[in-house]
RNA sequence: GACCCUGUAGCUCAGGGGUAGAGCACCUGACUUUUAAUCAGGGGGUCGCAGGUUCGAUUCCUGCCAGGGUCACCA
């Protein structure tokens, strides 16, 4: 670092640091035996048993001083929380003196008995204590001061979006709660991931860089291979490959897959985003909502001992069965129209009967994706499967068996969110080869995101897979509605950010 | 990509054409059960960056950079 950017605190402290190194003191040591976490001392800790606590050995994070000339409080933070840590002058001799070469934000280890304080804090009373990482750079630690008539005033919030996110280790040290929201993240992929293999369907990872990207309709970042000297995509999604391995004699497969697009940023989209695809062999879309359905019902149980999150005020209720409602009928309920026989330009009319602009020159189903979002989906509230999408929608998906024009496809969407999407998978590779013809006509004519035909799969077809269902469940999304949180990037531990200009 | 808002101390923010403010954090001293510790002193800023207007710009204007929000594209 230059040092012309340092300020006096970082000079300070590295002076501090130096000092200690002076007099023989490693402010870089290699372990400490910590025998206790913060909460277990905090949670089992009794008056009349004190004994059991009689020798601890914490770890943490010094967040706190309270120096008061012959005795000094500090309170640490570690994964589990804060304990105050009490040390005595004669009874800590020399090394009391050292405490002044501490500041917030040091790693220290200490050793001690627990006891009561007077004012009823449960606090380790140090025999000795030892510097595990000295901190040479500053950080927020806020302050929650509750004045006379009950109010909190904080100070010093570490409440900046952009530093949030760009330097989220210090958000996790100030603002521990966000914890939560990760560790949540964590024990949702658990289950679903246990959920699966219980089932007996295999996890299996397949290539993130494609030579040919499909599975979904998007842009996709381009990269090139050196010593083959071809471009690659970074996929957009995973579902072409994990086919052909149903293709292959898998009955069951699925992936946790980072998916990449190259489209906007915002509240609900990251450049980088981790979907769920499953796809199991001679099942079709009727089996797979009633999958989904206990997946995400057992889940919001086991997480929450209850079938009914809350989110942004709203009570949701993962009781089965979900709502089932087919598209045409949606339009039909918040339209008064049926959509299904009219033309583009009628579609567009309708559109601005419900104040909705349509940009020229869509096609039918961009037309209706564009009114479904816009007018239908902000009101499914609650669990709602939507079934039974146009064809034009949906090419990779299988022809309804009875409905002509329509694919056996659905969406759930909860609190207006897509959570799954899942299809019927289309297994014909004489219609495949339609659908990605026509793909192939829309890309022509202009359509950036349109797929493209992928000969290999259709050869994967041509072998044969046979009936299989097949699911895809957007993770982020899922996080974010079972924590409560109302952008991606706060269920993304590190969000893509513009990078940071050399000023 | 378009529009709106924002950028001042380590953090959160106020201010305003004439030597830059608060709380917390930091430093010195006092204090052996404090917890917003308290008390007494003190230091710390290229006011996002670059131009322009002006006797003088952190303040006004323009451009750029960064962030947030809304819209567009999408999941």
């Amino acid at each position: 670092m230059d040092t012309s950017e340092l300020n006096d605190q970082k000079i300070r402290r590295k002076e501090e640091l130096q000092h200690l190194e002076k007099i023989g003191i490693n402010p870089f040591p290699y372990n400490f035996n910590k025998t206790h976490s913060a909460k277990e001392i905090l949670d089992n800790f009794q008056d009349e048993q004190p004994e059991k606590f009689q020798n601890v050995c914490v770890a943490g994070r010094i967040m706190t001083f309270r120096r008061m000339g012959k005795a000094t409080f500090c309170d640490i933070q570690d994964e589990s929380g804060r304990i105050q840590i009490y040390f005595r002058k004669n009874e800590l001799e020399d090394t009391y003196e050292l405490l002044k070469y501490l500041d917030i934000g040091d790693i220290i280890g200490v050793e001690g008995f627990v006891f009561r304080t007077k004012m009823g804090e449960i606090t380790v009373h140090a025999k000795k204590y030892e510097i595990l990482c000295k901190s040479l750079t500053p950080i927020p630690v806020p302050k929650i001061e509750v004045d006379e008539s009950g109010n909190k005033i904080i100070h010093d919030q570490f409440s900046d979006k952009e530093l949030r996110y760009r330097r989220r280790y210090v958000d996790l040290i100030v603002n521990p709660d966000i914890k939560y929201v990760f560790r949540t993240r964590a024990k949702i992929i658990s289950y679903i991931r246990n959920y699966f293999d219980a089932r007996g369907w295999l996890e299996v990872e397949t290539p993130i860089l494609q030579p040919i990207y499909g599975g979904a309709t998007a842009r996709p970042f381009i990269t090139h291979h050196n010593a083959l000297d071809i471009d690659l995509y970074l996929r957009i999604a995973d579902e072409l490959y994990l086919k052909r391995l149903i293709v292959g004699g898998f009955e069951g497969v699925y992936e946790i897959s980072k998916n990449f697009r190259n489209e906007g940023m915002d509240r609900m989209h990251n450049p980088e985003f981790t979907a769920l695809e499953i796809y199991v062999a001679y099942k079709d879309y009727f089996w797979v909502m009633e999958m989904v359905e206990d997946l995400l019902n057992s889940l919001v149980v086991n997480l929450f001992g209850s079938e009914t999150i809350t989110y942004n005020d709203k009570q949701i209720s993962f009781r089965k069965p979900f709502e089932r409602k087919k598209m045409f009928d949606l339009f039909k309920e918040y339209l008064n129209e049926n959509v299904i026989d009219k033309t583009e330009s009628e579609l567009v009319s309708i559109a601005k009967k419900h104040e909705l602009e349509i940009p020229n020159n869509l096609s039918k189903a961009k037309i209706l994706d564009e009114i479904f979002s816009e007018i239908v989906q902000p009101n499914l509230i609650q669990p709602t499967f939507v079934t039974d999408y146009p064809i034009e929608m949906s090419p990779l998906a299988k022809k309804h068996r009875s409905e002509k024009g329509l694919v056996e496809r659905f969406e759930l969407f909860v609190n207006g969110f897509e959570i799954a999407n899942a299809f019927s998978e289309l297994n014909d590779p004489r219609d495949q080869r339609e659908r990605f013809e026509e793909q192939a006509r829309l890309r022509a004519k202009g359509d950036e995101e349109a797929m493209i035909i992928d000969e290999d799969f259709l050869y994967a077809l041509e072998v044969g897979m046979p009936p299989t269902g097949g699911l895809g469940i957007g993770i982020d999304r899922l996080v974010m509605l079972l924590t409560n949180q109302k952008s991606i990037r706060d269920v993304i531990l590190f969000p893509q950010m513009r990078p940071e200009s050399p000023q």
